[in-house]
DNA sequence: CAGTGGTCTAGACCACTCG
DNA sequence: GAGTGGTCTAGACCACTGT
């Protein structure tokens, strides 16, 4: 039976403080009420308050400094949750059709410069390179031109790309990422406005990624989306 | 510092789960230790397993489902933490100097269509509308278009938008945002092109964003970076 | 020193799912 | 009914900051 509100009494104090905040009843930099007072305040436990205010600190809204207090954050970063996700299953999802042309597939000696630095490879060692097109329902839609460190992937030069996504894979082999990206407008390389069909003056969304598992550099890729066929989307909530 | 105590038990808990996860000793979909076992193993009290859980499942790295178990989540989406800033304040972190040219500051007769509907205003009815080009160190960095729901900032014509962004405005007036956005590549109208001093043809990164604030829009801005000039960069972490 | 947050315990009751 | 997670309590000890 669902009563009309019986949130969790965490849920309240949680709350009370959001839509204080919210009114801006604690100015940004300003002393919040200690967990003592919302204990008092609440009728409920020193743990249950401590939830409530672990929970708005994890998101952002106030922070804490042991021996002094709560604090309303600073309001200037509102933080989002983008999702990355693999290009095949976003495809899939809209009911479409998904397909990956394979236009290189092979291992390369890694030469000075940012490259070797970036993967954490030695310059002069093997590196995995794969240029692949992805369609969706016959229209390019991304070219992705990515490198790989071989000692995290060492099979990766025999996957079937046609088959599972580099990112899919590579998910699998090294889960748990930490990445770093770069967004731009740009134009595509010559060779990339040929394989997906499109002028070298129009618009493509760069996307250049970085990301390494449990410290370890696993995989750089350049991911080139023509402008008027692909959209990032998303939202935040505080 | 030192990183080497063992830090608090709930940590144990979290990272002995978190290492698991990444060494693929669960398989995403599988079935984890229970709340129990995990209170047996690491003799702690169930309070404290189920922190560490929880913080896990806030982490998007497990799914726990009342009444049957806790799972090893499908790592197929990395949440990212994305932060949108004041750009004035971006600008002078980087040592640079921030400048607004307002171009345009007027109350408008909302029409019929999309913009009427997305402010949650009737048609006919009053909307502010600005448009301002803002500069780091003269260079034309951003044309941003913008059109404000009049309900939740009935001063915002009056504001000086030489001296404070819309953005930093409007995040004073309502705190607490929730937005949309989608981020695509595509090229500038002809005004845009002429305000910020490239050609019609320039690739730019085009972010159009929509805000609300306790359920109630505020505002919708369509921004234009020049792709040569704008980059967005984060990081994000499982 | 008094006040703050950071953590922990050993129970408890509940709602839920499944066989 | 057995097992699961969801929540809560009433204390407790600790580390830290300020005066």
């Amino acid at each position: 039976m669902n009563y009309a509100r019986p949130t969790a009494a965490y849920a309240h104090v949680k709350l009370f403080l959001k839509t204080g905040l919210a009114e801006g009843r604690w100015a940004p930099g300003s002393l919040m009420p200690s967990e003592a007072e919302l204990v008092e305040q609440f009728s409920v436990s020193r743990m249950t308050v401590s939830r409530a205010v672990r929970e708005l600190q994890a998101e952002g809204l106030v922070e804490r400094v042991q021996g002094v207090g709560t604090f309303a954050a600073q309001p200037y970063r509102a933080s989002s949750t983008l999702t990355i996700r693999d290009l095949h299953t976003e495809i899939s999802e809209r009911g479409h059709r998904h397909r990956a042309d394979v236009q290189l597939v092979q291992a390369e000696t890694v030469a000075a410069g940012g490259l070797a630095q970036r993967l954490g490879l030695p310059v002069g060692s093997d590196v995995f390179h794969t240029l692949i097109v992805h369609y969706e329902d016959d229209v390019a839609l991304l070219c992705e031109d990515r490198y790989v460190n071989p000692s995290r992937a060492p099979d990766y030069l025999s996957v079937d790309f046609t088959k599972t996504t580099p990112t899919n894979y590579l998910l699998a082999v090294a889960p748990l990422w930490e990445a770093q990206y770069s967004i731009e407008a740009g134009t595509p390389t010559v060779q990339e406005a040929q394989l997906l069909g499109i002028e070298p003056a129009d618009p493509c969304l760069i996307i250049v990624r970085r990301t390494e598992s449990q410290g370890t550099p696993i995989t750089v890729a350049r991911l080139v989306h023509p402008g008027s066929r692909y959209t990032i989307e998303g939202s935040f909530k505080p």
